[in-house]
Order: structure tokens, then sequence, then C-alpha cells
DNA sequence: TTCAATATGTCAATCGTTTGACATAAAAGA
DNA sequence: TCTTTTATGTCAAACGATTGACATATTGAA
């Protein structure tokens, strides 16, 4: 690989020359210039940006740090991160949890030690002391760890009562309400908190099943909502704390010959794109994930910038009525 | 951030017994050895990786390159490649390639200068010659570059007769096909090549629609799909060529009232998770993603080792019966 | 006692780029 | 003509780690 001495050989300047047209700094005229860039062509030189992240001691790297990117809200997510990281400049070193502390902490160590930028977590199986002597620039999804780390969700509170809300006010007499793991201080909870409050607020039956947290044994989560069903037959309504959950119960009741939304009404969460594809279309409510998403890189590039930034960064929620309810 | 140095002032020693312990080379009491690890404790060090891959020259680093990480195929794909890479030290950088010809070129340029070790293409808009000066290990998704160049796909033409033949086996008069683009020079147009040369075999009457290149208009694919089934509605079986698509054509014949698999029998490819949760369950021809992405990490790793590789790396199919057939 | 193995230190180059300080020379403006 | 401005060069340190060559000192074993 050909270096900027090699460059400079061939253009016949010296190394500073070569930087300085490189930086766009200092005086150059536009006939040394034009030499430059002709040898970079020639040699097909490529400035060596881990030498130029050394120096500047910036890397331009972005660490994200989500569930896995198989799962279609974050891949959606990762995808219109890396999407606004590489508008300015960024790259996205993508890191898989699969909600397994002992890699979420390894990832935080390795990102470290590649001396990312920033770092976006939408994982969070760790205790909170651990982000501690985390000493980046750092934003978060749906968790708020600490008075000075900036955190991103929907206004999940709001996004509950919606569902919620639309479920009874469609009639349902006994509604279910299938949340993801509870112990996690997330604040995605809200969204079972709204259930469980405006239930009980217009006296209606109320059942809450909780999930475990390996994300993705596709049999337990059926087991799971099918033993739901069969022991509370009564049920008219349920809201999913994600589309994918809600698209396991779609299925389960197409099973039992439950029609959908006749005999039993259901609600997502996320909108993800796959969700206005179901059969029926998935009544949602709709998270802003490219929003979300764009803010998520704006904070890291704030705090990169030394720049003011909002610590809470609540994004409004949208009910998206389609065939399920 | 402390440095090398920092740790070797507070351990008392030099900085050349440190890289020692940290590496593990020559002679080392074990008192030193731990002296040197409080140290690092103490400081909370982490080696700079950016100034040891300056050094090694080897980043670590592999560069993905899709059409984009939140469409369910190659968000699977991706944390498979992220997974296996992970295990053996190396970092993932995606890039989302949107099939944007002037995204895609960039991209490569940009994991060039970031000295990656090696790049995986699984978005294909670039010519041919166009990879040629990539001085690179690089393997590719279904697509055959050039005589050097190692690819993986799975084994298409297999997988499209599976498809074609079982919908003629169940009986279909007339299908037909939703291809990817063809003017691609891609693997999988040997889905269609087998769809094309099956039912000419049997004598059945077949129709083929091809999708254009911007993947994600939603609308368009509705349009195109319901206007296939309109010219044609005689139309009882469909190969689709990806699991997504076959998601739009089970919720348009939802629509049309087409019932499945009575009046309309369908078939997709890939079997992305979430394919099984359709409704109803999809029927689709399995490629093996783990594995495919398992081999492309290491077809990386052993040209960066300069191990021998196979060129030709071709996945068994296999078809998943399920109730849309 | 002597030799080898073990343990650490010293020094400096290297990876590829940036940058500051300074020098020099040509071109342009007053 | 004299002074700026512009254009380039020279040199060397810095970024943070690795490594080879060599020196020295302490062990322990023969």
């Amino acid at each position: 690989m050909p270096t900027i001495k090699d460059v400079a050989r061939l253009a016949g300047v010296t190394v500073t020359t070569v930087s300085r047209v490189l930086n766009n700094r200092g005086y150059i005229s536009d006939a040394t210039r034009q030499k430059v860039y002709q040898a970079m062509e020639e040699l097909n030189y490529q400035p060596n940006e881990i030498a130029r992240s050394l120096h500047r001691r910036k890397s331009k790297l972005i660490g994200l740090i989500i569930p896995t990117v198989s799962h279609p809200f974050f891949g959606e997510l990762a995808g219109f991160i890396e999407y606004y990281a590489h508008l300015i400049g960024y790259k996205v070193l993508v890191c898989n949890s699969l909600l397994d502390r002992k890699k979420e902490k390894e990832y935080i160590e390795m990102l470290k030690s590649n001396r990312v930028d920033g770092i976006i977590m939408g994982s969070h199986t760790l205790e909170v002391e651990e982000y501690m002597n985390v000493n980046y620039p750092i934003v978060t999804f749906d968790r708020c760890i600490s008075e000075k780390i900036p955190y991103i969700s929907s206004d999940n509170y709001e996004g509950g009562k919606l569902a919620t809300t639309l479920l009874i006010q469609k009639g349902c007499k006994k509604v279910a309400h299938i949340s993801g793991n509870l112990q996690l201080q997330l604040l995605a909870n809200k969204r079972s908190q709204a259930f469980i409050e405006l239930s009980k607020e217009h006296g209606i039956e109320s059942v809450i099943v909780e999930t475990e947290l390996n994300v993705f044994d596709i049999t337990q989560y059926e087991m799971m909502i099918r033993h739901l069903l069969e022991k509370h037959p009564d049920i008219d309504g349920i809201f999913a704390s994600s589309d994918v959950m809600a698209a396991y119960v779609i299925q389960i009741c197409y099973f039992l010959n439950k029609r959908i939304p006749e005999h039993i009404k259901i609600v997502g969460y996320d909108d993800i794109k796959i969700a206005s594809l179901f059969v029926p279309p998935l009544t949602t409510i709709r998270q802003p994930i490219e929003e979300m998403a764009k803010c998520a890189v704006e904070l890291i590039v704030k705090q990169v910038n030394k720049e003011p930034f909002e610590r809470e960064n609540v994004f409004p929620v949208e009910l998206v009525e389609r065939l399920t309810t």
C-alpha cells in the first residue's frame, strides 16, 4: 500500500506539501495541487485512516450495542443510525450483545480499546454502576442511567395508553398485555404501567405475562401465548409490547380459530416495516425510529464537540390503526 | 486516557516490560506481572487498538457491505457474520449501500482507507471491473466476480427447482415468479432460470415479473403484484424470490379474497425468522444463513492468513413446507 | 565456581500521518 | 524598490504501541 511518502516522491514534493493538499491548509498553488492529485491517482493512494485516527485522537467511529441486528426493530434502528452517521463521516461498529451480560461488558471494553468516539447503547443487561467509568460520549435507548447520560425513548406511557384505550374503546372486556422483561430497568416498562393503570381505571379485567430474557426462543414464546389464551379463553384484546410479539399472537390466534379483529383485537408496538404486511395488517404504536436514530447520532456528535445537548429525548408516538383492531 | 507509559511508571517498570506482559512474550516474573496488572487496573488502562493496528498493520476489522441491515435477510446475515467475527476477535463495520452505486463505491474506498482486513460484499450494483483494484481479502455473496474472488451462495438453481416443482406437484396450472432484478449479474438469477426451465419442461403456463432496483418502495411492490394478479386472475401458484416479497403476495391475496393455499399457493425464498410467523406460515426455500455467514468470515480469515480456500461455496438449500402450499 | 536460564532495563526504530516552527524564494502590490 | 503575500521546503516531534538488539543482574543447577 502506498504511503504519503510515495505520493510525495512521485509528485516531486515533500510530505508536508502532500499533507497540506490532503487537509486543505496553508498555501498551495493549483499546479502543485494537481501534481499531487495525479500522483495519488496513479498510485491509487488512500490515506491511512488508522494513522490519522491515531494522530488526531478521533476515530470517527461510533459503537452500537444492541441485542441483535437480526431483530427487525433493531435492524431498522441500526440501518438508520448507520445512515445518519455516514452522512457526517462516521462509521458504525455493530455489536450484538444477544442480551448477554458478559458480551455486553466485553463489547464496551472492546469499543473503548478501539477508541470509538461514542457509544450508542440499545442493550441493557448491565448494572447502572458499570457505566460509571465509561467516560465516553454515550447515548442510551430506552434506559435512564445517570444524571449525565442522555437517553432516547419513545413516549412509552403514551404508547401504552393509546394501545390500551383503543382496545377498551373497541369494546374489549378482558385485555392482556405481553410485556418485555420488567426486571431490566427499561423505560419501556411504562407501556406496561399505562396498561395496568388504564385498564384498572376503566374497570376492565386484565392480565399480564412477562417475557423472559432470551429473546429468540421461538417455541417458548409460542407456549407462553398459547398458555395465556387457553387459561383465559375470554381474552378479547391483547397489547403486545413489540410487533414481533404481536406476530406470534396473530399466528396463534389463527391456529386457535380466533378471528381477528372479531373475536380478539391486537395492538403491537414499534411499527416495524413488516408489520403492515401481516395478515391482517397490524394495528400498532409507531415509534419514529428514523428520527430517534438521527437523534442518537446527533447526541454523540454534540458530546464529541462539547456542545450542549438535551438529556431527555422522548419522541412522540403515534397510533397506526390497521386491521387487527 | 492512560497510555502504556503511565502504566509503566505506576508499576515501576519500563514500557518494554509492560508490553511484554501485554503480549506474553519474553521472560516475566509473576511478581512483575502482578504489579503491571494492578497498575493497569488502577488506571483503568485499555491498550489503544488504533496504535496497535497501525503497528501490526492489521486492523482486525471486517467491512460488510449489504443493501441494508433493515432487510430481514441481510439483518440476519449481518447478525451471524458479526457473531462469528467476534468469536475470533474481529469487529464488523456495517455499510448499507441501499443498492446505490455511488454509495457502494464510497464504502469500498472508505473501508480501504480504514485498512479493514477484508470485505464481505453482499451488495452488487458495481461493474465487475471496479473490483479489480481492490487488492484485499474479499468475499462475495451471490455473485461471481472473478477467477480469484471466492463467493458464497445458496444452491439457487436447486432452490428454484424445488419451489417450482412443488407448485407443479401440488397441482398448479399457471404459475408466476417474482424475481429480483435480473440486470444485476447475480447468481440468484438461477432461481428464475430454474423456474422458467421447469415450468416449460412440465408444460405449465408461466409468467415472470421483475423487481426494480429500489428495494423498499412499498407501494410499488404492491402495485406490481396487484397488477399481476389482476391481469392473470388464473394464476394459482407464485414463487417469490424472497420471503419479504412473499409477504406482499400473501397480503394482497388476502385483500383479493384469494385463499391460500386453496386458490393460490405461494413459495418464498430465504426462510427468514419471521416467515414462520406469517399467516398462513410460509412455505419457503431455506438458505442456511448461519452457515453461509460463518463461511464468509472463515474465507476472509483464510485469505488474511494466506491459507488455501475454496472459490466456490455453494450451500445446499432446503424446502421448508409450511401452510402456503 | 561456573554456566545457563530467567528477569528486566535501555535505546531506538517503526507503523503513517499531522503539525508547528522556521527558512527561503518567487510573485504581487504599493 | 520595498514589502507583503503566496508557495514550498526542511526538520522533527507527536500520536501509542511493538519489537529487535543488546546489556546487565539475579537465580539456580551442575
